[in-house]
DNA sequence: GTATAAAAGTTAGAATTCTAACTGTCAATA
DNA sequence: TATTGACAGTTAGAATTCTAACTTTTATAC
């Protein structure tokens, strides 16, 4: 007899991140952005002293180039971000958050926060730790 | 001094529930579909006795009706499952495999199973154990 | 130095899922 | 039993991400 298929880590993984998704986009959706958007606006102010280019937002992100190029059009368009090509290579962009997306980090992050809180409120300290350690050596070796 | 934001765990859920997916994707791409569809339609395999509906499905798989609906109507075109409307509810449809897909359900399920095995490969039987204990708790509570 | 290859980004078009509005059927109630 | 509301499913159209092909610029190799 054949063992009975059982994939309950991969099952129970996706629909967490499912989960997880809209309960981002929902906390967010206010102010106009999904959740995707709102951690690539924040990536970006946190690293935009650092000359980050589209690919290091595709890296990060995983996601393709050609969806960070649609999503920076749309994030451009709408006054979130600027896009600058540097003097030195004039392949690339450097992205810069503009004023109207920075009054509203502080917002996305309380979001996020009381998303991960969600995560972690039934836990106890041991499993945190546990978890966080899995998650990254699950993390890494994928 | 504010708190400094940090999503750790919301953070690492969604970029391994990313790469699952794409793994996963990958890994049946051969059979010419994807993940979601070869998930579908093993869940349909084993319930088809059970006469489940295309709300059931949405339950399970946490997608709006409508997206069922245009899954099904792709995977029926096709020619792998078949819809019919049960003589006592006018309003429903129940759902079962056809040959042409139950052929494959096994291939899928051993791709599954080796990116099942990709994400516990790596971790202690304590480890998986409390894994799996959290990762339910916190599908519980989501 | 020139040819070739790699890198960064864009475009077009497909696939998937969503929301909102809709149809048709069944259930509750008054 | 007639009305009203809930339920199952569908449709149209928007949003997001993908693949594949392409342009332009920079790096490598001969």
């Amino acid at each position: 007899m054949k063992p009975r298929k059982d994939t309950p880590y991969l099952d129970l993984f996706q629909i967490i991140g499912l989960k997880l998704k809209k309960r981002a986009d929902e906390s967010i959706k206010e102010l106009g952005l999904n959740a995707q958007q709102g951690k690539i606006i924040d990536y970006i102010y946190e690293n935009q002293d650092k000359n980050i280019i589209q690919k290091d937002l595709a890296d990060r992100f995983h996601v393709r180039g050609a969806s960070i190029t649609s999503m920076l059009q749309g994030l451009e368009k709408r006054g979130f971000i600027e896009r600058k090509i540097p003097a030195n290579n004039e392949r690339q962009k450097n992205i810069y958050v503009l004023p109207k997306a920075v009054e509203l980090i502080e917002a996305f992050n309380d979001s996020f926060q009381s998303v991960e809180d969600e995560i972690v409120q039934a836990l106890t300290a041991e499993e945190r730790r546990t978890l966080k350690e899995v998650l990254i050596k699950i993390n890494e070796r994928l």
